[in-house]
DNA sequence: TTCATTTATTTGTCCTGGACAAATATGCGT
DNA sequence: ACGCATATTTGTCCAGGACAAATAAATGAA
């Protein structure tokens, strides 16, 4: 049987990469890479090779890099780079319970991950679970995935373990009369839905209600959804991949759908880099911060009634 | 406060409505629909009526209606195609456990709907739970959505629910050394994962071992996937939202990636109406024909053993 | 030197308008 | 009514140009 090197249109590539055809296009002319084959029609035919470099391209940019450093660069350097932001970034607190489930994660034992986490919350209880446990694991996986260590699929099975354990943990301290009414959901191009769920599991614990949508929910329906459930706070999360430039522009026109008193928080990593605050919604750079978030949102409240 | 109707980018609009970039200005030269207004720059900026017609519209077309009938017509017409199309399909098997599930869908009433979900499951036992229930009850809910009756978010709620009540199920009857290893996941276009998940219970009850890689995995990434879990078959699925064209290619491209001897398996609304087989995969218009397809690759397996 | 401000470059997104093939509809002969 | 050949429809791709926001580099003041 003969391997046939597969090759993917633009189309299949921007699937693939995340990388939109105008960008590929644009890289193609500007930097000479990627630098795909002609079929009879005359349209892009990417190599699997190429699309491999462009994967890792994307991964160096999601950490802050440059394309014009990278995107000419062959295979090697590109893990040089992918190498020397590791030592930088990973060592300091590699701490064992991290150590575990990243091996667990390596031989594909869902179970055994899955019954480890839940081990780890009855120990430390919900909170410290999340805040020492969950954060910094997830911080971990990222580096590794960004490292190319972690495929995809085990990156996958990892946020999908730690959504078992957390959502099974919310229901049961849920209580639908809390307050405020927490409405949690990511925007469509946004499918890491863990924040969100770390978010729901601390509020949760301090007796608010939390609706959480799962991810990619469109702008309108958010709107719609916070009509329907008498949501008050609505939190955003948004991971490293996010594009950057976007951000603000999304809150800003989630604000304009929302009626005044509905407040709206955004967290994740993709909105600790902001060059400015947005007008009308408010950062959660960390989870504490979150909880302090919550905190004054109840004082405001009180203040409000009682005068 | 004055309400501002919000205006969307055509990345926007590409966001929320599934229709691309490209579809988008094709329409526009060649139905006069849409009619986005153009800012100082001059770019397109889509009102937010312009947009709600544009969703209708990707919704009847999901349904099989062509553009050139829909995409010039006004609101009113829309609807009561929208409407036609209901009496055709609707009526026949309205039964009680759907009107009671979509009645606490409208209601927002998360807690009541899992809980009545997993009732029905303990009375009726999983497989039929799937094939009697959650079966017509998708469709149901589909059907609904799509004459407009449901919002997004509920749409997401129903969805998490049945996933919460199947996931739980399928762990406690998985079995690690189970044959074959069934690895089931759907491809980076398509979000809607209640499809695997019912193949995933009903293949966990028959004793094959199932691991299910969420939603949106790109084919490198399932490749890989197979590989370190040593998968015997690859489960995807295809809504009817899936662009038909795309199906097949997107088969042969996985199967390009795959050792000859991983089984491809496809199923899913979006594979119902396909104009020829594909080559390589094997269709699975409906339940019943998964679990043929299970049982046919058990004999065949068996056959090659005692030869 | 260090910091803040201005100027240059980089970069993603959008634009027009044209080409093409696959999918679908229509007409025709049987 | 059915099968086949010819139109039409429709989504995707292409080139190459324009622009503004983001970022880096240069400049001058403290």
């Amino acid at each position: 049987m003969t391997i046939v090197q597969p090759a993917l249109s633009i189309a299949a590539v921007e699937r693939e990469t995340g990388l939109s055809k105008d960008v590929l296009r644009k890289w193609e002319s500007r930097y000479g890479f990627p630098a795909p084959l002609r079929d009879d029609k005359g349209e892009r035919v990417y190599p699997a090779e190429q699309v491999g470099r462009l994967r890792l391209i994307k991964r160096l940019m999601d950490a802050g890099l440059r394309p014009a450093r990278i995107v000419g660069e062959d295979e090697e350097r590109l893990a040089a780079l992918a190498r020397e932001r590791h030592v930088r970034a990973g060592q300091p607190e590699a701490g064992r319970v991290e150590a575990s489930a990243l091996e667990m994660l390596r031989v594909h034992d869902p179970d055994g991950l899955r019954q480890h986490l839940r081990r780890l919350m009855l120990r430390q209880g919900l909170a410290r679970f999340v805040l020492d446990t969950i954060a910094p694991l997830n911080h971990a996986v990222g580096e590794a995935w960004a490292r190319g260590e972690l495929d995809i699929h085990e990156e996958h099975l990892y946020t999908d373990s730690v959504q078992w354990v957390l959502r099974d943990a919310i229901a049961s301290v849920s209580d639908r009369q809390g307050r405020p009414r927490v409405l949690l959901t990511t925007l469509p191009e946004e499918p890491h839905g863990l924040g969100i769920l770390m978010v729901a599991a601390l509020f949760a614990l301090e007796g608010a209600y939390c609706i959480s949508l799962g991810t990619q929910t469109p702008a309108e329906d958010i709107a719609r959804a916070v009509r329907s459930h008498g949501a008050e706070v609505v939190v955003l999360s948004f991971s490293i991949a996010y594009p950057q430039r976007r951000v603000l522009p999304a809150l800003e026109e989630l604000r304009q759908r929302l009626g005044g008193d509905v407040r709206v928080w955004a967290g994740g990593a993709g909105t600790a880099r902001l060059s400015r605050a947005p007008s009308q919604a408010r950062l959660l750079p960390t989870l504490e911060e979150a909880l302090r978030a919550l905190a004054e949102w109840r004082a405001e409240r009180d203040s409000v009634l009682s005068s």
